[in-house]
DNA sequence: CGGAGTGTTCAC
DNA sequence: GTGAACACTCCG
């Protein structure tokens, strides 16, 4: 009955929408709203599914719980990115430089990224491709607040900035920033499915240890 | 090196701790424990061990992953009973005494059990031995939040009472509980042995069916 | 190792 | 006190 998925009219064609209660536990009969995307992946909040939406479908007056848009929702009443607040609000900001990013004479040549949820959790930088990219004007938006999503989603996120760093630079349009968060957005599909693939390359090695088990150790 | 079984000193002796890393996928890098009984039965989580151990083993303030004893620990802070404030919280609480609570002048002489993973799925009485056995002042505790464990362990393990049913009575002291629910969890074995050999004769009996195949059926 | 289901936390 | 967001357990 409550498990059924519903079309969702305020997402794009082929989402759904699912309602589960909890059976059992402390929290018994409360109950947890869940969205599938076209494909079939799974969405249990409003963050994770507007990370995968990317800023090309505002979510601003969307109720997750109800699945409907309502206009007279004030856009971030609730939902403020997490680390937002964290830090800005109360306590010292945080000024320290220390990785990920680095406090050289090249600091705008080679931004580093640090992935801290990967299997050998540590630290690369990408010295190849950085200085072929183009100059980002809001270089700093491409960590700050924001998250890796899609394919990995929660696997790689964990990216951020150092509270209390700010963009700036001359003055700029609206427009400007929508088009530099998009290309932000397609810049973080290409890291994550690199990433993938070099997961998927580790895998594949562990099989390969089994199979050479006896052997000498290197 | 990390997959060597070690001694720990919360549990009685004899038990043995191991962890395990997980090597690739989203939660590569994610360790996982495990325990062992002297016998060498492997337990995967906290509820496996609690079931297996009764009530002569307080697990309430063992702390599975890391295999100490944290005094801090609320009894119960985590790890609540899987089935309890189901209706005790919000909501109409379940009074409803279908199955497995008989229902009638005789409820106290004929307790039913609802065995619901049984191969022929039926509810039986055991109206054989329910009027021998001594009352027990708490009757309903023989069902209420407790489980079938150890030998058929998950296989077995669905009674409950409806929610909202609580246990009348006389004061008792806490012994006077303990000593209670110490034969509840030793009844329980014997009835999960009886259990299996049902199970063992039914999968002997379809062995012979399969034999006789070709012959009029009964 | 994945994932559903549940616990825990933090902002309000 | 409540509920959104997410961490974690547990078992397939």
């Amino acid at each position: 009955m409550e498990k059924k998925r519903m079309d969702c009219p305020s997402l794009p064609p082929g989402w759904k929408k699912e309602e589960v209660i909890r059976k059992s536990g402390i929290s018994a009969g409360k109950c947890d709203v869940y969205y599938y995307s076209p494909t079939g992946k799974k969405f249990r909040s409003k963050p994770q599914l507007s990370r995968y939406l990317g800023i090309k479908f505002d979510l601003g007056c969307f109720d997750f719980r109800t699945g409907r848009t309502v206009p007279g929702k004030l856009q971030k009443s609730k939902q403020r990115l997490r680390n937002e607040s964290l830090g800005l609000s109360k306590g010292k900001p945080d000024l320290s430089t220390a990785l990920p990013i680095r406090q050289t004479a090249s600091i705008f040549k080679q931004p580093v990224t640090k992935v801290v949820h990967h299997p050998t959790n540590k630290v690369k930088a990408d010295s190849q491709r950085a200085t072929e990219q183009p100059r980002q004007l809001f270089w700093e938006k491409r960590l700050k607040g924001l998250r890796s999503f899609d394919v990995m989603d929660e696997a790689l996120r964990t990216m951020e900035l150092p509270k209390g760093l700010q963009g700036v630079g001359p003055g700029t349009t609206d427009e400007t920033l929508l088009e530099q968060e998009e290309r932000v957005h397609l810049a973080r599909k290409s890291l994550e499915e690199a990433l993938a693939v070099d997961c998927l390359v580790r895998a594949a090695e562990s099989v390969e240890d089994m199979s050479s088990e006896g052997e000498a150790s290197p």
